[in-house]
DNA sequence: CCTGAAACGCATAAGGA
DNA sequence: TCCTTATGCGTTTCAGG
């Protein structure tokens, strides 16, 4: 059951405790944000390690949450997802924001996000044309308690990528 | 040189042929969007196929580019990064839009599209406290030609994913 | 937390239906 | 495009510093 809204797909902007991280935990975070099919071995020279080290290293990153998972990036275009936006909805109150974040399992939906400000929730969705958006406001504006929605279609991207493991 | 503004960063929003893809194909991409760690025996299993079968799929896969890198996803918090924001830049022109995209390689930036509507450029910033969003946003209203800024603090979020291989 | 050695399983190439 | 077979490498475990 993929693609399911469950508890678990909910992330909380709670403030997490951040894990303790020394120099070489973020260099490796940082290799394998960009990618994650280098060896151990490959990492072990890089870093001045012996394979198991690092495999120590990763292990517990991954235990620790830090790493939540490894993943296929998939060009959205190759798979006839040619059109990129954002959608900022406005809703009424909490309970049309609810309804709203129900239809997170929608396939067109990449990220969904509830944010400050009058915009209730933000919307990254990558959908097959602009005929594709169309369904997908259809959708929303049908919802009881959605005020509007303000579309934002993409040109280019110029940087796309996770959090920077930084210091 | 990671995080460098390169050519090959940029992904124009332009119309890519989509590949030829099967429906094992697509299935295979939804298991590898979620997981890449998964062995060619067991995605084999799950799709009745053999591994060197599996195994051939995704080299092509890999090889045309639908799939454009396997990468480790990382807990913002974790790592020390608690805020997540969208903003929205207002540039004059193209040339203070040029300039803006000269950032990029900030590693509070996530994501850095260009985007049509009244607004020129869309950013996804993930920061320490409110303090960094304070500091980025300085050095963005201090380029030339940006007229000014709106930011969408994220209180939760409910999907963060790639795309959908559908169908 | 690290190293080094050793065992196991998987990725990968080859050849054929 | 798929299968089976076979091999070498990487992952993973373990004992020890």
């Amino acid at each position: 059951m993929p693609n399911e809204i469950k508890e678990t797909n909910t992330v909380k902007q709670v403030r997490h405790q951040p894990a303790k991280l020394d120099d070489v935990d973020r260099r490796i975070l940082g290799i394998l944000a960009q990618d994650s099919s280098r060896s151990y071995v490959d990492l072990g020279q890089e870093l001045h390690l012996s394979a198991p080290a690092v495999h120590d290293r990763v292990k517990r990153l991954k235990r620790d949450g830090v790493i939540k998972a490894t993943v296929a990036k998939i060009d959205g275009c190759k798979v006839g997802r040619t059109l990129l936006a954002f959608v900022l909805v406005n809703t009424k109150n909490v309970v049309s924001t609810k309804r709203l974040l129900s239809l997170g399992n929608l396939p067109e939906i990449e990220e969904m996000h509830t944010v400050a400000g009058d915009s209730g929730v933000l919307l990254k969705v990558r959908v097959r044309e602009t005929e594709g958006l169309e369904d997908l406001l259809g959708k929303l504006q049908d919802i009881e308690g959605v005020d509007g929605t303000r579309s934002y279609i993409v040109l280019s991207t110029f940087v796309e990528r996770g959090p920077d493991p930084g210091e």
